[in-house]
DNA sequence: CGCACCTTTGAGCTCGGTCAAGGGGCGTGG
DNA sequence: CCACGCCCCTTGACCGAGCTCAAAGGTGCG
């Protein structure tokens, strides 16, 4: 079996950190990609490990979280096919600072560290590309700090809503479905908060008819809804 | 006057962003430095400018602040002599994201983005230089942003006068002197509160002896005993 | 000396976290 | 195909950490 499919090239292709590279650089990093099969539970990696390898997600749903000395976790990012994550393995940090876990059934190629750090020497816009991915993290999380830091619940957890479905959103007739598996617990842990009191949120919403609130799935039928809850 | 002091050599190579550069690289940079000052209550950049340039200070103190929607404020990071600022400009974000503001007068080197990104161009190590500062920042929120969602304010305090500490400490006969004129409001927006718990928060402490609390001046007495309100 | 701004302290209140209980969907195994 | 059980979700009641508002010292600078 090759190691990857036609699928696999359109995917190099279409991913920011690997635009605008030399073919022979593109060709390099396609024969040193390694596939990775996880099963729904499955772990891409855990928080502690040592830091071997990044990854792109082919096919899945998988969930970044991040847990604090005393258990409390939180969930940084939740991501379907075609996001990049363990990006930091291009830096020298020796432990993996979150862990990567499938929501399903999941497939992501891989590089080490080595291979990436390779490219990375002899092709600056490789270089440039990683680090507008990392910036792009960067002002996300000072975005979402700000956030935190002084907003309401109610308008955090619309804003989460709203990024998610810009991230992993389908449209549908009804509406915008956020196309990953996410519980109230899980949804809480993005926007620092806990699920009872996303349930209350989604339930209420949900009768405003901004939304509709399923099991493990949201539907937004009002995006311009939400956008003025979240904004005031 | 010559663009650059003795001193300012002396910064450079003390720089991570730009270690390990061949001598022509730094000798370029060098020449195309140029010095800002800005007095007491003078901005470097505002949030929404043009991105144009990333600086290095050299002295005085600085702020990092950032505005919300509705003109809530939070304090992103304060800075004293050697830290970089606006490494944004190495990305191709359009606009500054932050406000720089100087808490006291201060001055700083500067460099365009042209001439970062035609070193980055020419010099893998630069290059990566950059993407470590990237990924320290982005390392640096996820983990607030954890504290944040996760933690009490009593523990969010203690970690920001550590973190304060070690970033911009010196040390005194009497303890760990945190060196930036920062007032009780400002100590909040970085830990995510009010002036008014940092003040009760302040004066419990000193109670205990734990630390000294002066106006815009803060003296870690026990930094063992704050670490233990910090990690429970 | 006076003013601006930093700091402290008290009183009250509210948002949202905690705890407890119960309903419901989905997958698995019989 | 049905039944069981696990997990997800909802709802109510309570309550407490910390925010808000108000007022009154301090402190340094012009």
């Amino acid at each position: 079996m090759p190691p990857f499919s036609a699928d696999d090239r359109d995917i190099l292709a279409e991913t920011s950190l690997f635009q605008d590279l030399p073919p022979e650089e593109l060709a390099q990093l396609r024969a040193s990609a390694r596939p990775v099969h996880r099963p729904r539970g499955g772990y891409f990696f855990m928080q502690g490990d040592p830091l071997e390898r990044m990854y792109l997600l082919v096919t899945g749903r998988i969930k970044i979280t991040q847990l604090g000395p005393d258990g409390q976790q939180i969930l940084l990012r939740a991501l379907g096919p075609g996001s990049l994550f363990g990006v930091v393995v291009l830096t020298q940090a020796k432990e993996c600072p979150v862990t990567a876990e499938a929501l399903e059934d999941s497939t992501a190629l891989s590089w080490t560290r080595a291979d990436l750090m390779d490219c990375a020497q002899r092709c600056p816009t490789f270089a440039l590309n990683a680090l507008q991915v990392m910036a792009a993290h960067a002002q996300e999380f000072q975005e979402r700090f700000r956030q935190l830091a002084t907003e309401r619940v109610e308008r955090r957890l619309a804003h989460t809503l709203l990024r998610l479905a810009s991230q992993a959103g389908r449209k549908l007739p009804e509406g915008v479905l956020i196309d990953l598996p996410l519980t109230r617990q899980e949804l809480g842990e993005m926007a620092g908060t806990t699920q009872y009191t996303v349930s209350r949120l989604l339930t209420q919403w949900e009768s405003q008819g901004l939304i509709y609130a399923g099991r493990e799935r949201i539907i937004i039928r009002h995006p311009h809804g939400l956008v003025s809850l979240a904004e005031g």
